[in-house]
DNA sequence: ATGAAAGCGCTAACAA
DNA sequence: TTGTTAGCGCTTTCAT
């Protein structure tokens, strides 16, 4: 015998004698109601098996208590962990996550006008705003926190890694193993952070005194694949290097697979470090050196600066820059002259 | 200059001279509106920068539009993209798909009550139900689908790879290879896939006129420390195999570290077949056999089933079984007698 | 083709 | 402490 409609605050009301605004403060837990009502609210409730209609709720009140994450998509391990720490973070609030994933500009407009324009949810995270571009179709007027990039002109919090730090990291450890002529394997360029990753890079080389090559550098696209012609192309042009900064571990990867098809050992003939420290990079062959970065935090991190700034709105905006670490496992080494 | 409240259907009505309940028409774009006055309508919208508030619509439509989806987490790729699957079957219906993780038994209940029984969202997905006894916790008259497992008693959709088939497809791979000793790395066995995939093995070395031994089967839990684990103590005790059916790739890789910390080849001296083919199964070395499933078509159809069903209620309940693939790379050989 | 009235289920402001 | 009265911004039903 399913009931046609719902349990309303007013059954409530009725059956326990009160006004409906008394059941609202009872389910609001306000302190302006005496313990016996109460009581007698909350087994009617009980009685009735009542639950508040949440979407009436958002209304009346006009917060929807949700936040929207747009990511280019859901699967990669990196965006998946930012998602996950954010979702997390965020219930902690009180706050569900709407995570949705726009692959192009024009996916990612439409989910703002879905998402924000019609205030379905309160605040927006936007992981690599600066792919595309995407970050021109937001409103002024809407809080939001860019994850993974910092903000150009616009008024916006964001966090993301220290990927210049973590450039420079990384191409010191080469540096500090006798390495002279390192490759770098970049993502691609239009992408904020390959390019503070591949200053870093620059950065360390010149500081130890040596001049970039530009031979030495090459565009990926996050791909294994990439990684793998990549390589292929630097052997097949002859160029000499000793050792492989790749600017995330997949390419890494498919890196060592040529080097490995032309019969180069890794780290004994090239060294070659990665980036994320991916799940399973330590069982890779060789184990992945790699500047790991802690995405979930970053989620955390963001989900926790929107939520700030959604609920104290004149909040001043900042930006968090996370550190990576260095994780030495077995794909680089000393540096040995060969004949 | 921000306006301390949106721009509504009446403000736009009283623009355009008309009542708001012939903006309303125009925007649900019914058709009983003459042409001048929708395009009347039309201009004071854009004039005004409208937009409809879609929480109040759901209010007074009844209807989320909304789906949620609970997952044990986000990162695993198996369940990351079975979400990115459904989110995009859900998006093109026009509907929002919000994804959860519910690691345990409580959070999960939770979660059911934000989302379901206060009515935040029209249907549930729930990745593997039985995990735990999170099923118990659903009401029964909640439209939902259960993925990635076939339900025991209760009367809801499912979707769910053809896990025994894949058991014994794996195996057989094996049997004919001529392998008679083969262990299976399971996963947890309270979890129905789990099961199933044994079933299956169990299945195929039967055919196969093969007994089996007990002593094969060792119980994992998904990660690669658990394969590792369970070779090492095989090898420890002194149990002859020479294949290994692990029942995911995780676990597979874990193995084969153990295996090759025991200087043993793979897949010369013990051939080894994975399930899942996540990304970069093929990088490893070896280059993995393994039973490719595919999850984001899984997601699709779960996200397709309970759209229907939320959308037509008297529709019968039912289940999907999607097929595995063999992909043969090269951790699985032919079977050589050793001395 | 258009409008008026009622209501979705709740919260908020004000009275008592 | 409790109740009354208005909304929140839409859709739906019923007139006209």
């Amino acid at each position: 015998m399913a009931r046609r409609t719902h349990v309303t605050i007013r059954d409530v009301a009725s059956n326990a004698g009160v006004s409906h605004q008394t059941v609202s403060r009872v389910i609001n837990e306000s302190e302006r109601v005496s313990p016996e009502t109460r009581a007698r609210v909350l087994s009617a409730i009980d009685e009735l098996g009542y639950r508040p209609n949440e979407i009436a709720r958002i209304m009346a009140r006009g917060r929807t208590h949700t936040l929207a994450c747009l990511s280019p998509n859901l699967t990669d391990y990196t965006f998946a962990s930012i998602i996950e720490g954010a979702e997390i973070e965020a219930r902690q609030h009180g706050y569900f996550l709407l995570s949705a994933s726009a692959p192009d500009e024009d996916t990612f407009a439409l989910l703002v006008e879905q998402l924000i324009e019609r205030r379905r949810t309160d605040g927006l995270m936007v992981i690599n705003p600066y792919t595309d571009q995407r970050f021109r179709h937001v409103p002024k007027d809407v809080r939001m926190v860019y994850l993974g990039a910092q903000p150009r002109d616009e008024q916006v919090d964001s966090v993301s890694l220290d990927d210049e730090g973590a450039g420079h990291c990384a191409t010191q450890h080469l540096l500090h193993l006798g390495h002279r002529r390192i490759v770098s394997i970049t993502g691609p360029v239009c992408e904020d952070c390959s390019q503070d990753r591949q200053n870093g890079y620059l950065q360390a080389l010149r500081q130890a005194g040596i001049t970039p090559d530009p031979n030495l550098v090459v565009e990926g696209d996050w791909s294994a694949t990439s990684g793998y012609t990549a390589v292929r192309s630097l052997l097949e042009h002859r160029v000499a290097f000793s050792a492989i900064f790749a600017q995330n571990d997949r390419m890494a990867v498919g890196a060592i697979r040529a080097l490995r098809e032309a019969n180069l050992c890794v780290p004994q003939d090239v060294s070659i470090i990665g980036f994320d420290d991916m799940p399973l990079a330590s069982y890779f062959d060789p184990p992945l050196t790699t500047m790991r970065q802690d995405t979930f935090r970053l989620g955390r991190q963001a989900a926790g600066l929107l939520l700030n700034a959604v609920e104290n709105p004149t909040l001043e905006t900042q930006r968090l820059l996370l550190p990576a670490e260095l994780v030495m496992r077995n794909s680089t080494t000393q540096y040995v002259e060969r004949r």
